[in-house]
DNA sequence: GGAAAATCCGACTGGATTTCCAGGGTATGC
DNA sequence: GCATACCCTGGAAATCCAGTCGGATTTTCC
């Protein structure tokens, strides 16, 4: 059960615009650097979220990119399908299957398929960048006690 | 996001033993045969689901498989983690992270894996061979009223 | 106008993983 | 003792992933 390191380094440099929101165009080379992703590969996950128009870039000196819409606005479920794909959990064509009963077993997996993209894509579509910062934050705190209790 | 065929076929051989179940080992052939899976490939899946405990096998001529427990007993998170390995969404080290603003994007994604990874947890754990025949039965009834609406 | 700073674009490669096959070994029932 | 079936290793083929490389284009600043 994989996401691609597509979908993690997407999300953190999302993140990393979201908190730089508001102060015009980020160059991807700080980004790169801050988050410790390799700035061709970035390049290349930066095009695909700026074809999905969650990002907008601006080119030249002093360019870089930006959010396209609000942190507020932008759901961790945009995100990742820019990056990944579709996000079912197994492609499934959604072949008619026959009645007998050995084919049970197929209908079976399919529905736990489904299941399983329906809960995902509800976590999804509900969390938003601000969300995920504001969850950050809390996250970053709690380990900053947890230095202390050593 | 993606299952490998791994799970997808070993959760379907799992069902069709336990369609069987109580019936006596049943030979690898014929799961290959009717669940449409390569022979050779499932004597591996099959392996693992032995050394995982999840299926006994029975040696020699009348041998084959059968459920270890019974399909009540058997969770959809057990074939998978037998078959795929740890169920988490991208893998944490777990390793400290520190209290800079930029390393928030860090924070952020490791919540969301967590998050995602525990509710596909709630769903794997409680979904069991059993509760998923049920659900297939329901559809391929479905599925047959369908046909007859065109 | 020219240098520098950036984004943009496509091709390509090395490596890992997945899927599957071949072939032989071993246990068991009849 | 032979047919049936599981058991094991090794590896081929294909696919996918992560990252690289080289350059083209656009814009700012001096």
């Amino acid at each position: 059960m994989r996401i691609s390191t597509r979908g993690e380094y997407g999300l953190r440099a999302m993140l990393d615009l979201a908190l730089h929101y508001g102060e015009g165009p980020i160059a991807l080379k700080q980004i790169a650097e801050r988050q410790d992703i390799s700035e061709h590969y970035l390049e290349q996950l930066m095009g695909s979220l700026r074809k999905a128009g969650l990002v907008s870039s601006v080119r030249g000196a002093q360019g870089g990119y930006q959010l396209a819409r609000s942190p507020q606005e932008t759901t961790a479920a945009a995100v990742l399908r820019a990056l990944e794909g579709e996000l079912e959990i197994r492609f499934d064509d959604g072949a008619a299957l026959g009645r007998d009963r050995w084919q049970l077993p197929r209908f079976g997996t399919r529905h736990l398929w489904q299941t399983l993209t329906a809960r995902v894509g509800e976590v999804l579509e509900t969390m938003t960048l601000a969300d995920l910062l504001a969850a950050a934050e809390a996250a970053q705190a709690q380990e900053g006690e947890y230095i202390y209790h050593i």
